[in-house]
DNA sequence: CTGAAAGCGCTTACAG
DNA sequence: CTGAAAGCGCTTACAG
């Protein structure tokens, strides 16, 4: 990489006038045209570009902290948006400058990931939607950053969660409650971890009330409107469907409602829906019906996540600390309270 | 901010021990333990956090760009999810280390934020969602950083954009060929300028054709499904309620859809809606019914942005430059093509 | 087991 | 109008 003394090399005059022609500051200083132009030629013929770290090493900046924020990119639904701004909200309340870096990666490939192994890059990271894989990878490599899991429990790191097994047993508590039988279940192909934990407590409290889910009642496809679309349309072929259903997105729910109000199945009526809701949650109060979801509160559990980091960066907090955020069913349309 | 020559102090120790036991180096380099605890009380005492500045000029990295980019917070919908998308699949066929920083600013108020006129933050921004406010500010005021607009439009900066005005018109052209002539039109409240141009388009093809919008027609509210919904009602109340609609945002006409399907208002037998989509498409492939859309490609417009200032950064282009991008009208179930 | 010194790439106060 | 020197906060090779 071509520093400041190559640039002032090439163009035969000192770093200190690179530096303040650089800084648009040439004219008050009355750096000659001439000069000006030698420095841009070798800016441009060394494509040169400043070291960012260097500049902010030398003007001193205030207390600053950048977090890393690990998202799982194929992660559909407009998950970020509501995350970025529960974070951005949270660290308006600190003092600190804080700076937001995003890092998208590939579900199961955490680690590939070099930031969380060096300390030059972050001082501390919110990692979100990990994998099975990705926590297995995790709880053996210790990253050198601290950080806290985005609603992902390890008994060894920070984390903030909601009770993904209670979400999955008040959806199931409110099918049973209304005298559902025949249940089916959309999950999603490639669980998440705290999809399975969500699905694993629906399956067992209906298991405690007597109720057993078909092998052919659990569907899984794409966490995406089109695998809720996919998924109503292998229900409406069963001989005996579902008469409720669970789903562990919002987005399958929604993409099911597309298939059923076009073969003119009423939910609830025919088959009440019940899902997870952790996309954007108007859109589950203003579909045609409107969805009865177990709310996740992405953006809480963002503000807490930085006010955990906060806290073990400032040295107030001992790591581990494990917080938990709680969940809310929402009773609509799609799925009512029984009377 | 206490550096680590205060820690070494401190503990009484010289700086290149704290150093090692920080980088976890110290059972390497078998420090004693005593010292360690010297050496992490200190910290905590201190508070002391590393100069992230200062590490990663000594590690010299590889080439590194870190680009903001600045996002209006109170801009709805997934458009952040999108657009981080589309920044980061490009991003992945260049061979630069580019790091994205979110920079959320409030609407109205981009001169607020300081990362545009320092160099020592970044080093090139992504500029979305700017209002007229912002656009006026940046004409006067030229930030330190080269940058680029998303969607906007400055002779002097870089941008790339839709033809905001053709996509109104496309929405027009489509309802006049459908022979509808009392047409209505649902906005956002508080216009972000690529909106008002898109209305401006749609408005004077419709004058072009004979039809002008009666102003009790024109309904502004928040660009949110509730925003939607609250339209919708009004629609209802009006004596000689409009054929056909325009919406602004595909948020918009999903909260109408909501209340039109309640009161079983038929789209598009009683009225046909024609919606810009920036927002989910898949939610509007699949609501119910589907809506006809003229569709802007967030991604597209996102990779484009990257390519754009990573040239510039690289200095193989010259600033300003320009880039258009199309928009495809999407025909679906909310208004049909005319036979 | 620990410390002194050099240097990463910049900017700025000062000198001329 | 331009340059030499100091120093921002770190790490690492080397010395002891």
């Amino acid at each position: 990489m071509p520093t400041i003394i190559d640039v002032a090399n090439l163009a035969g005059v000192s770093k200190s006038t690179v530096s303040i022609i650089i800084n648009g500051q040439a004219e008050d200083r009355k750096i000659s045209a001439e000069t000006q132009e030698k420095v841009m030629n070798a800016i441009k013929q060394l494509n040169y570009s400043p070291n960012v770290s260097a500049k902010k090493l030398r003007n001193t900046a205030n207390k600053e902290y950048t977090l890393a924020v690990y998202w799982a990119s194929d992660y559909r639904t407009n998950f970020l948006s509501r995350m970025i701004s529960g974070i951005q909200k949270e660290i308006v309340k600190h003092n600190y400058l804080v700076n937001i870096m995003i890092c998208p990666y590939k579900s199961g490939f955490l680690h590939v990931e070099k930031g969380l192994h060096s300390s030059n890059q972050f001082h501390a990271a919110i990692i979100a939607n990990t994998s099975a894989a990705d926590m297995a990878y995790l709880n053996t490599t210790a990253p050198k950053i601290p950080f806290v899991l985005f609603n992902r429990f390890s008994e060894q790191y920070n984390s903030v969660t909601i009770d993904n097994f209670e979400a999955g047993q008040k959806a199931a508590t409110l099918l049973i409650k209304n005298g559902f039988k025949n249940i089916g279940m959309v999950l999603f192909k490639d669980p998440y971890l705290a999809m399975s934990q969500r699905s694993h407590g629906f399956i067992e409290t209906c298991k405690a009330n007597g109720i057993t889910i078909a092998k052919k009642n659990i569907i899984t496809t794409e966490n995406s409107l089109h695998g809720g679309v996919t998924a109503a349309e292998r229900f409406l072929k069963l001989t005996h469907p579902p008469k409720a259903i669970y789903c562990d997105s919002d987005s399958q729910a929604q993409g099911m409602l597309h298939v059923l109000n076009k073969h003119a199945v009423r939910v609830p009526k025919d088959v009440a829906i019940v899902t997870i809701g952790m996309g954007n949650s108007e859109a589950n109060k203003y579909s045609t019906p409107t969805l009865t979801v177990v709310e996740i509160p992405i953006e809480q559990i963002a503000a807490e996540c930085i006010n955990l980091i906060i806290g073990v960066l400032n040295h107030q907090i001992t790591p581990p600390r494990h917080i938990k955020i709680d969940t809310s069913l929402i009773i609509r349309e799609s799925c009512r309270s029984p009377q």
